[in-house]
DNA sequence: CACCCGATTATCT
DNA sequence: GATAATCGGGTGT
């Protein structure tokens, strides 16, 4: 099967408009057994270096060094000694880093593995959170870095086309500073939306 | 080296 | 609605 994931381009722009714009497209992940996953990103949110909240606001350091590379590759994360988060690197030439987290996802293939790595009987919580995805997808700090934008072990390809008034935009989950940025997008009625 | 805390989740009440 | 679980990273001594 051949994919075609985005451009590089697409991730080589302001971070909020990527964030927006990934809504309603496809995250693949290969894996190594062949396994095909599919989901259609139904939630994401974006950060900045120069924004309080992103992991980038204090500078480069070996954390957090990918945000500050090259767009269209992945940073992943370990948070609360239990769970990682995946981000695309996006960014315009204006800033130095800047990553857009994926925060929920809407399952299309591959649900059944899916429900082994999480361990659950049911779709409706498989992928509906940050932390929940990338179980379901088994994506570790293995992936750190993959390039999103070749059809490797997890890229992004075209989904579906939104209308304006279907998305909805809010304040970024679980963080402390910057609270007033609206940087939080998703697909309004959407089941697969994190819950709060 | 000690301390603090977090871009979360599951499991209570 | 509230909170425990859990550990790596970042900071300061």
């Amino acid at each position: 099967m051949e994919y075609f994931p985005l451009p590089r381009s697409f991730y080589a722009r302001n971070t909020v408009q990527v964030a927006k714009d990934l809504l309603g497209k496809t995250l693949i992940r290969i894996l190594p057994n062949r396994t095909v996953l599919k989901g259609m990103i139904v939630e994401t949110e974006a950060y900045q270096s120069d924004d309080a909240a992103s992991h980038a606001f204090r500078g480069i350091t070996p954390r957090t060094q990918p945000l500050f590379g090259p767009v269209g590759h992945a940073y992943i994360y370990f948070i609360y000694g239990n769970y990682f988060c995946l981000n695309i690197v996006a960014k315009d030439s204006s800033i130095r880093a800047g990553g857009v987290l994926i925060r929920a996802l809407e399952p299309i293939e591959g649900m059944k593995a899916m429900l082994t790595f999480r361990h659950v009987q049911t779709i409706e919580n498989i992928t509906n959170g940050p932390g929940k995805l990338t179980q379901a997808f088994s994506i570790t700090k293995k992936e750190q870095g993959v390039d999103i934008t070749q059809q490797g072990s997890l890229f992004v390809t075209q989904g579906i086309a939104l209308k304006e008034k279907e998305i909805a935009i809010s304040r970024r989950v679980g963080i402390t500073k910057a609270q007033q940025n609206p940087w939080r997008f998703y697909i309004k009625g959407n089941a697969f939306v994190s819950k709060r």
